[in-house]
DNA sequence: AGATTTTTGGACACACTTGTCCAAAAGGTC
DNA sequence: GACCTTTTGGACAAGTGTGTCCAAAAATCT
């Protein structure tokens, strides 16, 4: 009995086939991300995985084709956690600052710096030129639509009162700049920050945006008395 | 007569055995940085170089050697581009928004995102993780001391009322990272910015930059009255 | 248990790459 | 022109990778 492929969570029959899927893609996310499409076997995944070879090739038939399914499945995963995370904004905190820090934190520490997040910025970079169309998906899908939703989460807070904010949507690419702000080295040389490092890089990034976005009046009586920054 | 190799700008004698080394060095930069180092073939680079495949081994003995090479003359080229670049930053501005605005619209443009900086960043986000010791001096010597030298220009500026700054290292970092915030998706997929993207990056960064840092007191009476920024 | 499907390992052809060797050609120097 | 160096192209061996084929083994379904 043929059973089709796209089945992900098939009840019985078929969980040995997905268990050998999955771990071909999870092995094939690994490889390709830490050495490059180019520099990666078959045999290496086959190796990794804990399955033969062919099994490779009557999964997936080709390198190419392995390669994309491994792409689209860190963009799903990748997006799926990117929006999870958004969908934490704060609402209506009793410590702005604190609760942006708190979201600045896990915007890196569920999205930019988990394992899917390093891997899928490794492909882009490495294959991203050769083959646009490959990711045109995930900049369509993900950024582009998490700079709206954060920069509508900006808005809001906006209009509350909370923050004073002309282009939200510019203020959204901002904030995550500035998060990257303390992380970009660590995470360019292929490394993951600590929870520390990412820590101290909200509260750096935070501290510097409602410096430019905040509104002065309300708590904080001298805006010259803010506290020293934490050396990154 | 043997020539040493390293003279670079030898007079005469060895005027064709610079040339050669050099397009082979320009065509290695090319390859390495658009196919990563496995994709690169030997073969690939003497047809780029207009050069016989035996010269190349000639030159430098081994691919290995040439990846090498390619990467210290990288390092290099960037690195003085960018002190070159650092040496430009405003002193007394008429203008601190406009000064700075060009400041960072330069950086950009002969730091980030010109051909060698493209080139360096791809290179080591495909390769940093597995030879970090390639890329150690490119990290300590370029973008470390950038980040003192241009804390210390705005620490120069918060002494003479400019700016208000506490600590001048993150602020030099979140400096840049600012001006990445509108660009980076552009530079992740591997294009470059026009001048306009670039323009328009400078100033919405140093408009929010100023925004955090400035000091309001001189001439902007209403803090209220930012102008509307430009949708990138 | 019997039937069906998947998996496995190994052999295989084919192409590509690296690095070497070498003799002929080209180029510059005195 | 004679001398020396570099360059060239081509042949070569060794290794590696891809993708296919196939029969035996294992797992799964009924």
């Amino acid at each position: 009995m043929k059973m089709p492929r796209n089945a992900r969570a098939a009840p019985g029959s078929s969980y040995g086939q997905c268990a050998k899927r999955d771990s071909i893609t999870e092995a094939a996310e690994e490889m390709f991300a830490r050495e490059g499409f180019a520099a990666t076997s078959i045999d290496m995944i086959a190796n990794r995985a804990g399955v033969s070879r062919q099994t490779i090739y009557n999964h997936y038939g080709d390198k190419a084709n392995l390669f994309v399914a491994v792409v689209r499945d860190l963009t799903e995963r990748s997006n799926a956690g990117l929006f999870e995370t958004i969908a934490g904004f704060p609402e209506a905190p009793a410590d702005l600052e604190a609760a942006l820090a708190d979201f600045a934190y896990s915007l890196m520490r569920n999205c930019m710096c988990n394992r899917d997040g390093k891997a899928l910025r490794r492909l882009i970079e490495a294959e991203g030129e050769r083959y646009p169309e490959l990711f045109a998906d995930w900049r369509t899908q993900g950024p582009g639509k998490a700079w709206d939703l954060i920069g509508a989460r900006f808005a809001a807070l906006d209009h509350a009162g909370w923050l004073r904010i002309d282009d939200p949507a510019l203020a959204a690419r901002q904030f995550i700049a500035l998060a990257n702000a303390d992380i970009q080295m660590v995470t360019l040389l292929g490394g993951l920050p600590t929870e520390a490092e990412m820590r101290r890089a909200a509260e750096n990034a935070v501290r510097t945006f409602l410096a430019a976005f905040g509104r002065r009046s309300a708590a904080h009586e001298q805006p010259l008395a803010r506290s020293a920054p934490v050396a990154a």
